[in-house]
RNA sequence: GAGGUUGUAGCUCAGUCGGUAGAGCAACGGACUUUUAAUCCGUAGGUCCUGGGUUCGAGUCCCAGCAACCUCACCA
C-alpha cells in the first residue's frame, strides 16, 4: 500500500534511523542469517514461562537443591544477600524457548539485558558473551528496539531477583526498520494511536488486553447462544432497501446489475424472514453501517448482535440479555461490579426494570400523558416541535432529559407504540409497544421487542412512517418483500439487538467507542 | 455542519515580550559481565502542519486551509 503522502521515489525524511537499521540488517545477512526470520517452533508463551518461575532452584556445591524465596512483587527481600548466605552454588531452572519483540535494551560491556515481549507478557534476557558465544553476541550487537528475536536458555534469576532467561542461543526473526515510540511515555497522540494501531497494541499499556477481552466477550456471546440452541447465520450486507432501523445508509452500486444498493443499517428484516422460514432460534453477529456523525459513542461501522427466538417475547429477551452480559463479564474474568470511569456498574442480575412512562414522569417531571405540558417542556429544551407526533415529541424529551439519568443497568420497558413500527402492541394497551431498551451510563446498549408478526398492521405502519417524511429520514422503509414473508406466517417471537462495541466499552472501562474498535474511521492522512 | 483546544527532531514535550531552534528518550562513537526508565563521556538529528500576510526580523502576531481531540448538532 502506498501512502498518498509522497511519491515512491521520495526517500523518507527519517533517513538516519533507517540507514542505521539497514546497516545492521545487512550485517545480519552477512552473518549468513535471514534478517526476516522464518518458522520458529516449540516456543512457550512468555506468560506461561513466567508461571514456571517457582521451578528455579538453588543448587549448592554440596547438598540438595534449595527452593527460592518469593522475590516477586513488592517483597523487601534482598535477593543478592540471600544468595550470598547460601554459599557457593548456582541457580538452575527449566530450559525454555521464547520469541518476541525487543522493547528495552541495556548494554553493559560484554553483556546485554534485552526485554522481549509477546502478547502474553514481557521477560528479560541475559545475554553474556561467554554464555552465548562470539557469534550470537555479535548478532545481539545488531539488535534494535522493535526487532523480533527468539531465544533458547534457562529460566533463571539475576542477582537482583529479576526473572530472566539466561540465553545460550539467539535467533533473529525479523528486523524493524522504524524506531519505536518513546520508551516510557509510549504513543500519546490519539490520532497516531488509531492510525498506527499496531504500535498502540505493542507499546501502550492495556491495549492488547482490551482487544483480547473484546474477542473473549464476543466468543462468550457466541457460546451462550450456541449452548441455548441458537443458529448463527450471515445475512446480506448489500441491501436494496435500508430497513430495520432509522439511519442514513451508505450508498453503493452493483455494476453488472446496474443496481443501486445500500450497506445494511440493521440485521432485523432478514433474520425475521428466517423465522418465517422455520429457523426458530437464529442470530447474526456482524457489522452494520450508518452514514452519520462520528463521536465518542458513534462509529460509522459498528458491530451488532441481533437474536430472534420463536415463541418468545420481549421478556424472554430480557432474561437472555442478562445471561449474555453476565457470562461475558465472567469470560473476561471480571467481577459483576465493574468500574466505569468515575463510577461503578453493578451487573448483578436481575437488572432493574422500569416503565418508560414511570421514568418519564420521574426525570422529566411531567405527566406522561399530558401532551400540552410535554410540548411546552420540549420548547423549553429547544426541541423541534412543529409537525411532530406527540409521542415522537415525548420521545425527544425522553432522550434529552431521561436517558442521561439512567446509570443502570436498567431495562426501560413498554414504549409508546407510535415510535415502534416493528413491535407488537400490548393486547390490553394498543398504544403501548412490548419493547425494552437496556441503558447503562446513559447509553443505549440493547433494544428488544416482542416482534410484530401481523402483516397487515406491519404494512400499515410502514406506510404511516413514510407519510410526510423524506425517504432518508423515515423510520422504516416500505419493504414489500418483507411484508410478503410475514403473510406466510411468522411465529410470535422475541427479538433482541445489542450494540457490541458499546457493551465492550462498558465491560473494559473504555471511555470512547474508538478505544474498542481496532481501526476506527479516520480521514486519510493529509497530503500537503 | 458549529464552536473550543492542539499541531515544534522518529517518539514525549519545553520554547518567556517577536530577536541565532531546546531537553529527555531513541540513534551514532567510546567505557563497563548482574542491569532494571542502567550510568558516564562524546556526536549527529528540524518543511516549527500547509499557504498567505504584518514586520528590519515570525515557532511566536493576523487571515485562510488541513488533521486530530473535546463539546454540540446528526444519531432507535
Amino acid at each position: 500500500m502506498s501512502g498518498s503522502k509522497s511519491s515512491s521515489s521520495d526517500p523518507r525524511p527519517s533517513g538516519i534511523h533507517e540507514s542505521s537499521r539497514r546497516g545492521k540488517l545487512r550485517k545480519i545477512a552477512e552473518m549468513g542469517l535471514d534478517p526476516w526470520g522464518g518458522r520458529f517452533d516449540d516456543r512457550t508463551a512468555i506468560g506461561t514461562i513466567r508461571d514456571r518461575a517457582d521451578e528455579i532452584r538453588f543448587h549448592p556445591e554440596t547438598g540438595d537443591p534449595i527452593a527460592l524465596p518469593a522475590v516477586d512483587g513488592e517483597s523487601p527481600l534482598d535477593f543478592r544477600s540471600w544468595l550470598n548466605q547460601q554459599g557457593p552454588g548456582q541457580l538452575v531452572g527449566p530450559r525454555v524457548r521464547a520469541a518476541g519483540r525487543i522493547v528495552l535494551q541495556r548494554k553493559a560491556g560484554k553483556l546485554r539485558f534485552v526485554d522481549i515481549q509477546d502478547w502474553t507478557g514481557k521477560i528479560q534476557l541475559f545475554i553474556g558473551k561467554q554464555q552465548v558465544g562470539e557469534a550470537d553476541f555479535e548478532l545481539a550487537g545488531q539488535f534494535d528496539l522493535g526487532d523480533l528475536i527468539g531465544v533458547d536458555g534457562a529460566l533463571w534469576r539475576t542477582k537482583t531477583g529479576e526473572l530472566t532467561i539466561l540465553a545460550d542461543h539467539l535467533h533473529f526473526l525479523g528486523k524493524s526498520l522504524e524506531p519505536p515510540p518513546e520508551k516510557h511515555h509510549g504513543l500519546q497522540d490519539p490520532e497516531l494511536r488509531q492510525r498506527m494501531r499496531y504500535l498502540d497494541l505493542t507499546y501502550s499499556d492495556g491495549v492488547m488486553e482490551r482487544f483480547l477481552n473484546r474477542a473473549k466477550i464476543i466468543q462468550s456471546i457466541r457460546r451462550t447462544l450456541g449452548d441455548e440452541g441458537f443458529c448463527e447465520i450471515e445475512g446480506p450486507t448489500l441491501h436494496t432497501i435500508a430497513g430495520g432501523a432509522a439511519a442514513r445508509p451508505f450508498r453503493t452500486h452493483h455494476n453488472a446489475l446496474d443496481l443501486p444498493l445500500v450497506l445494511r443499517i440493521a440485521l432485523e428484516l432478514h433474520l425475521k424472514r428466517l423465522l418465517v422460514g422455520g429457523m426458530e432460534r437464529v442470530y447474526e453477529l456482524g457489522r452494520v453501517y450508518r452514514n452519520e456523525g462520528i463521536g465518542p459513542r458513534h462509529n460509522p461501522e459498528f458491530t451488532m448482535l441481533e437474536v430472534y427466538q420463536a415463541y418468545g417475547d420481549y421478556r424472554t429477551m430480557m432474561e437472555l440479555t442478562e445471561r449474555l452480559v453476565t457470562r461475558a463479564i465472567q469470560a473476561i474474568g471480571a467481577p459483576l461490579r465493574l468500574p466505569y470511569g468515575d463510577t461503578e456498574i453493578d451487573f448483578t442480575p436481575p437488572f432493574a426494570r422500569h416503565s418508560y412512562n414511570e421514568l418519564f414522569e420521574q426525570h422529566a417531571g411531567v405527566p406522561p400523558d399530558d401532551h400540552q405540558a410535554i410540548r411546552s417542556l420540549a420548547r423549553e429544551l429547544n426541541l423541534e416541535t412543529a409537525n411532530r407526533h406527540p409521542d415522537v415529541l415525548k420521545n425527544a424529551v425522553f432522550e434529552e432529559r431521561v436517558e442521561d439519568q439512567l446509570h443502570g443497568p436498567v431495562f426501560v420497558i413498554d414504549y409508546p407504540a407510535s415510535i415502534c413500527p416493528l413491535t407488537k402492541r400490548k393486547a390490553s394497551h394498543p398504544k403501548i409497544a412490548e419493547r425494552f431498551e437496556l441503558f447503562l451510563c446513559g447509553m443505549e446498549v440493547a433494544n428488544a421487542y416482542t416482534e410484530l408478526n401481523d402483516p397487515d398492521l406491519q404494512e400499515q405502519l410502514f406506510q404511516t412512517q413514510l407519510e410526510g417524511l423524506p425517504e432518508e429520514d423515515s423510520m422504516a422503509k416500505m419493504d414489500h418483500d418483507f411484508v410478503r414473508a410475514l403473510r406466510h406466517g411468522m411465529p410470535p417471537a422475541g427479538g433482541l439487538g445489542i450494540g457490541i462495541d458499546r457493551l465492550v466499552m462498558l465491560l473494559t472501562n473504555s471511555p470512547t467507542i474508538r478505544d474498542v474498535i481496532l481501526f476506527p474511521l479516520l480521514r486519510p492522512e493529509s497530503s500537503p
